[in-house]
DNA sequence: AGAAAGATGAACGGTTTG
DNA sequence: CAAACCGTTCATCTTTCT
């Protein structure tokens, strides 16, 4: 925010009015119409704590988060109207203007989020070199530096690399704490893409670092104008397919597919991001404009295996001649658990599970269903039919006895989402954590579907950045597909999931090196600079992010891109630009 | 034996989509 | 309206540590 009365910076760097005003109408384009609260969430990330009130507050909370104090907000709404954003903006810029005072950032952590990692971390990390007093409500002391500071932390960035790059940015910052996180993330990779040039450049020659930098910085504006544009022209949302088969399925339809991917999306690196389908409005939105604008393919794994599992996977893959794994798992619950055939009601109709999730049902659930339906004796009437098929689709519940229903066993999730038997088990690993463990993994079938078309152009195979490891999903896949690992980073912050893979990687005679972190926060510019030179690059940057705060069955903190969790996403994007901009430059 | 840490069981709606 | 959903929290039981 008032950038216009910034000219003085001018000299340094070419911050066109176009740019500004643009970066400034995006988030609140998307937010005028309440759609989109991906939108608005790059900018305050406490916004979802508001999603509750009523529109005209919700307008209001948009604004102060911008910055604005509440009474001028309410003072412009009041002249503007509700309907015309832009024109409450334009008014709230001028009494700024005419207060010749930055408006005051609201800080961007809120009471909700005060336990986080990241604000404990982060808090601490200041505290190194700066006065902090441990009160949290001094959070509204923070200065304009350390609040852009917070906003960067909470996006994934490193206090450091912000750091750098703020200092680089100098004034600019001072004068526009808050008004474009976008810019600020532009700056950083420029900033980043220039440290990976300096990597390159003789240290003598300063002048043309300084030129490369600014054509990054300009190349990054342009995207964005670019996107802007893309999105006023075309602001619908996007929509899950029907059926969900995103470029194809093995058996289903003999329709071949072809897409064209955007300039900034091609590799190398190769990269795949998976998350959960259905996830709360304006998510796949915000994922897809941060990477690269590649448009997410959403598959359901019910087409690979007998269990349904829908989701997003946005990667620049080549999607002609891919090719399943074999044998062909078994496509239905009859062949993929015979045994359970033989108490399978003919009313219970299911062929196909639900998704297989993090929690079993309880032996109380299942203990009342088989004695409501031991009242009868033949064919229960509609109406319990209908209960306990209610509860078995809730519940993926199938039959073991007469009457006798059973959440799965963990072995046999095991073997539903295409990993070896026993991957998960041992290494002291409890009941629970097992069942949490696969239920956040990736359905091995279905991405290693979507790999396969790297083993013809990897025949030597391949070294891979892991984010969100897990179990070793994306590992396991590769391995199936008989593509060589050579080099594995690993990033998983479970031990008992940094150990299952350990374990798979030494029961497997893997020849290559695994090496892996605990933290994504670990992997900064730096250490990924570090890593890619001697590795000699990566050639897939793979992860399915926290999905916490964006899947159905979490009725506490279903917050969106910008819940505790599911904001790793923006690490991976982080990391993933990280390594792009370093690759690219070593060409 | 008693405390502390860990594992298990059970109950808990709401959003999104067609 | 139906159907689906990579989940969280709290009480209680169990195991491990001192």
């Amino acid at each position: 925010m008032g950038g216009n009365a910034s000219g003085e910076e001018s000299d340094n760097i070419d911050w066109d009015t176009e740019d500004e005003l643009e970066i400034q109408n995006f988030p609140l384009s998307s937010c005028s119409t309440l759609t989109n609260p991906g939108g608005e969430a790059i900018v305050c990330a406490g916004e979802a704590s508001f999603s509750a009130s009523p529109s005209h507050s919700k307008l209001i909370h948009h604004f102060v988060g911008m910055g604005f104090p509440e009474k001028l907000v309410a003072k412009a709404i009041e002249e503007n109207g509700e309907g015309n954003t832009e024109s409450i903006l334009e008014t709230l810029l001028t009494y700024s203007a005419l207060e010749n005072s930055p408006p005051q950032q609201k800080p961007v952590i809120d009471s909700d989020h005060s336990s986080s990692d990241y604000y404990e971390n982060f808090l601490d990390e200041i505290s190194d070199s700066d006065s902090w007093s441990e009160d949290e409500e001094n959070t509204e002391s923070l200065s304009d530096k350390e609040k852009t500071l917070l906003s960067l932390a909470k996006m994934g960035y490193t206090v450091e690399e912000a750091s750098i790059a703020m200092d680089r940015c100098g004034a600019y910052l001072i004068i526009c704490p808050d008004a474009s996180i976008d810019e600020i993330t532009d700056f950083l990779c420029a900033a980043q893409m220039a440290k990976a040039a300096d990597y390159l450049l003789p240290d003598d020659e300063p002048k043309p670092k300084r030129k490369f930098f600014e054509r990054e910085l300009w190349k990054r504006k342009k995207q964005r104008r670019y996107e802007k544009r893309m999105m006023s022209e075309d602001s619908e949302t996007i929509r899950l397919p029907k059926p969900m088969i995103g470029f194809g399925v093995p058996m289903e339809s003999s329709q071949t597919f072809h897409r064209t991917l955007p300039e900034a999306a091609m590799g190398p690196p190769y990269f795949y991001y998976e998350n959960v389908a259905l996830a709360p409005k304006g998510v796949w939105d915000t994922i897809k404009r941060f990477l690269y604008d590649v448009e997410p393919e959403f598959v359901d794994s019910k087409y690979f295996c007998a269990a349904a599992r829908k989701r997003g996977y946005v990667h620049n893959l080549p999607i002609d001649n891919r090719f399943p794994l074999l044998p062909l798992p078994p496509l239905t619950i009859h062949e993929a658990l015979p045994l359970t055939r033989k108490w399978w009601p003919s009313w219970d109709t299911r062929t196909k599970l639900n998704c297989l999730q993090t929690c079993i049902g309880s032996a109380k659930l299942t203990d009342r269903i088989r004695k409501a339906l031991e009242d009868w004796d033949g064919e229960p009437p509609l109406r319990v039919q209908k209960y306990v098929l209610d509860e078995c689709r809730k519940w993926n519940l199938v039959w073991v006895g007469r009457n006798k229903l059973a959440p799965l066993e963990a072995d046999e999730v095991e073997m539903l989402l295409g990993f070896p038997r026993n991957h998960t088990r041992g290494g002291g690993i409890s009941r629970t954590d097992r069942y949490k463990s696969l239920g956040n993994s990736f359905q091995i079938d279905t991405v290693a579907y979507h790999l396969s078309v790297l083993k013809d152009l990897y025949p030597g195979g391949i070294n891979l950045l892991s984010l969100f490891s897990g179990i070793g999903g994306a590992e396991v896949s590769l391995h199936r597909l008989g593509i060589p690992l050579k080099t594995v980073v690993s990033v998983e912050i479970s031990e008992v999931n940094r150990n299952i893979v350990r374990g798979w990687w030494e029961q497997t005679n893997q020849k290559g090196n695994l090496i892996d972190f605990t933290d994504v926060q670990q992997l900064d510019g730096d250490r990924i600079e570090q890593l890619i030179h001697s590795v000699g690059g990566f050639d897939l940057v793979i992860g399915g992010s926290p999905c916490n705060n964006l899947a159905g069955s979490n009725r506490h903190h279903r917050d969106g891109l910008e819940g505790k969790e599911s904001a790793l996403f923006y690490d991976y994007f982080r990391i993933l630009d990280l390594v792009k901009c370093i690759m690219g430059r070593q060409q």
